[in-house]
DNA sequence: TGAATTTTTTACCGCACGGTTAGTAATCTG
DNA sequence: CAGATTACTAACCGTGCGGTAAAAAATTCA
């Protein structure tokens, strides 16, 4: 996902430090203007260089917006990855929205493009995301109702989409309304699933 | 929202005529290669005419896909609004989910424009969309709290946040999986909310 | 019929886009 | 220092975009 050399050769310092530069670059661009708004042009002019020079480290600008995607989804996927791996059952799902929801509220130039990432729309085909995404939770669901978590009735698969949108809505709304308080919203989203959820009912 | 002719005469038959076709050809168009690959010139060919012909009757190319936004939107929320004002209490916001779930399964081709539409990457900035809806969704749930229906403690701004994500996302599920069961879904969530909102818990 | 007006076409404009080419600095290396 | 490799720039190309101008059809109406 970061890498898109072939094998050859080990990248030179430059290298890596203009890959490096233009991902972030691109990053703050697609924030800023959206994917549409993001030229291989402004990328260029963002990064002090020219066009050419930008796809003398990339092969196409698609390539360098890929590049951008993959990078911030790495840095998601391991921060909430290690909040859900550390924990099972109910804890997991729970992990999962708080840590998602915490991750866009510290990496605010992220947040744009983790939104687009999930809406797809980003401009480049690609989207396992979206199905790997849902599988996931799916699978954490799953395994909340098999730990008797869960009430044996929920249905994995459309509660995992349920959750997700609530999710990502509760991290959209807070890109056009920067006041929105998305931890506390994470936190009416997991006393709901609680209680939608539980086998025991959790609290009452 | 259906008209932007200042206030002029009265529309002769042809333009009617071609006002629907244009904006009926746009909504096609954007279900199958969404709003970036829907271009003037591509307009005007589904349309059988001409890209100034086009231009001839609607001042912009934005403003033709304005239309055809507006024209779905209001389709949608006319079919919405008349399942939602006939109920009240928790009955209304079941009603909305339900219905605004059924009528993208009754009409696949509208579908990806309410998507984009909610998404707000309409490539038309306006917008009010996503604010007035979650407000509107918000009083629907303080209107559920206030008749009893839903306990004391829900926030209705983040619960309509979530609500309005999840629904989002059942209908956006069905766009990249065909076979989704939006029903059942629709239905899941209703559950859920009736467990996880309800004052006297709804059923078990 | 013939004039007025509607609808439409053809041809064009300027622009921003992603990308290519050829040459030029800069840097590393023997 | 010389030669090779790395890193880059300026200029250009073709394409598709939204939109405009002028004139030709088609239609309406007296």
């Amino acid at each position: 996902m970061s890498a898109q050399v072939p094998v050859g050769r080990p990248l030179t310092i430059t290298e890596q430090a203009r890959r490096a530069q233009l991902i972030g670059v691109t990053i703050d661009l697609v924030a800023e203007h959206g994917y549409p708004g993001t030229s291989l042009a402004r990328i260029a002019e963002a990064a002090g260089i020219s066009k050419a020079a930008v796809l003398y480290h990339f092969p196409s600008k698609d390539a360098v917006v890929r590049a951008a995607y993959g990078s911030v989804l790495e840095s998601l996927t391991a921060y909430v990855g290690a909040e859900v791996g550390a924990r099972s059952g109910a804890a997991a799902i729970e992990a999962y929205i708080r840590s998602l929801v915490a991750y866009t509220r510290h990496h605010p130039a992220h947040t744009r493009m983790i939104v687009e990432a999930i809406a797809g729309e980003t401009g480049v085909d690609d989207t396992p995301h979206a199905a790997s995404r849902r599988d996931s939770v799916a699978g954490l669901i799953d395994a909340a109702r098999a730990s008797g978590d869960y009430r044996p009735d929920v249905d994995p698969r459309a509660t995992a989409v349920i959750v997700n949108g609530a999710v990502d809505a509760i991290v959209a709304e807070s890109l056009t309304d920067p006041g929105f308080d998305t931890a506390h919203a994470a936190e009416e989203l997991v006393t709901m699933l609680r209680r939608a959820l539980g086998a025991t009912d959790g609290e009452r």
